[in-house]
DNA sequence: CAAGGAGTTCAAGAAAAAATGAACACGTGT
DNA sequence: ACACGTGTTCATTTTTTCTTGAACTCCTTG
């Protein structure tokens, strides 16, 4: 066997290999795909915007799942557009305000969700409408009161994230009394 | 093929079903097995307090896959037990407090997690003390601060959700109908 | 307008996660 | 002490999900 050209293009450095992983275990708790936590990772390490060729030698995977990596990161503003003049590739750099990707997460990946839960509920709460017993009504009452919750509650979320949202200087974090926001 | 004794026992209702299915997609947008959501919904469906049996029976699963939903929805707080007289079989009772199955499933399975991720970046951090470029410890800086805003921000949830759910001193009411909880 | 670069798609294979069920442990009542 | 009812464990099987890579589309450029 031999090795012909580039050896082994690109290794990752002990550092990129570390938050590459501690990305790698946050993904898999949001149940999101591994890659999609490398990938992640790989920019959040870089100083400079990435294209989809070096995600590819840097992380050894393939260009599709590079791909459907990339665009799912971009579609909840965890990876935003860079433009390198003369380079017709498109480049990227990771977002590092966890508000805006916390944000992008829940308007991409849970309000669908529960948009589709309360119709489904609707739908239940009809059928239901003349043949059910009283806990039904009351359960179904239970699960709508929830879901009016969620939303209600995203906004303090994000509001709370931008809070300290810092520009340098991790101030030692004050106790942030939830009366404030809103 | 003939049918021997109780044919299909313990059909589904149609209510049921449907709260069922609805439990079986919030479970899987949590990233949990469907099997977990389809317990918790037979439990919030129901009346009665509800044993390991009664699972296998109307869900059709294995006594292993019941036993194992039902110990992780006790662990979260998601059922509670009910002590039945004369029965030696455990019977349980779904919580419908959305605040306290939160609060255990925060505490459970996600204060875990980020625990660890905040040890192995005080691992990444010891070991990038010498060798690194400025901009590793600026990145860890910012993993640092999410973790913290995550620290912070689970009580506030959990008091944003305490709100509205208890039947003592509406402090403040927002546009929510609820005739629900305990 | 042909050739080649960049990115996407999706069927098929690989890997990971969940469900099964038989064996087991623990009580309880007789 | 034994038999039986109840629940747990865990190796195996099944199901689901992720990854791959070749084929494809769309640009861009010479």
């Amino acid at each position: 066997m031999t090795f012909v050209g580039k050896t082994n293009t690109n290794q990752l450095t002990d550092i990129e290999r570390e938050l590459i992983a501690f990305f790698v275990s946050a993904a898999q708790a949001f149940g999101l795909p591994k890659s999609y936590g490398e990938i992640y990772g790989l920019f959040f390490a870089s100083e400079t915007p990435l294209a989809l060729d070096h995600v590819v030698e840097k992380l050894q995977i393939s260009k599709g799942s590079a791909s459907q990596g990339i665009r799912f990161l971009k579609s909840i503003n965890a990876l935003n557009p860079a433009y390198i003049a003369g380079d017709r590739r498109d480049h990227h750099i990771a977002e590092n305000s966890l508000r805006l990707i916390a944000d992008g997460f829940i308007s991409q990946r849970i309000r669908p969700e529960l948009k589709d839960g309360a119709e489904r509920l609707k739908e239940i709460a009809r059928q239901s409408k003349n043949t059910s017993s009283p806990i039904v009504h009351e359960r179904i009452d239970t699960i709508t009161s929830w879901i009016n919750k969620a939303e209600l509650l995203f906004p303090i979320v994000s509001k709370f994230l931008s809070t300290q949202e810092e520009r340098v200087s991790p101030k030692r974090s004050l106790p942030i009394h939830h009366k404030d926001i809103i």
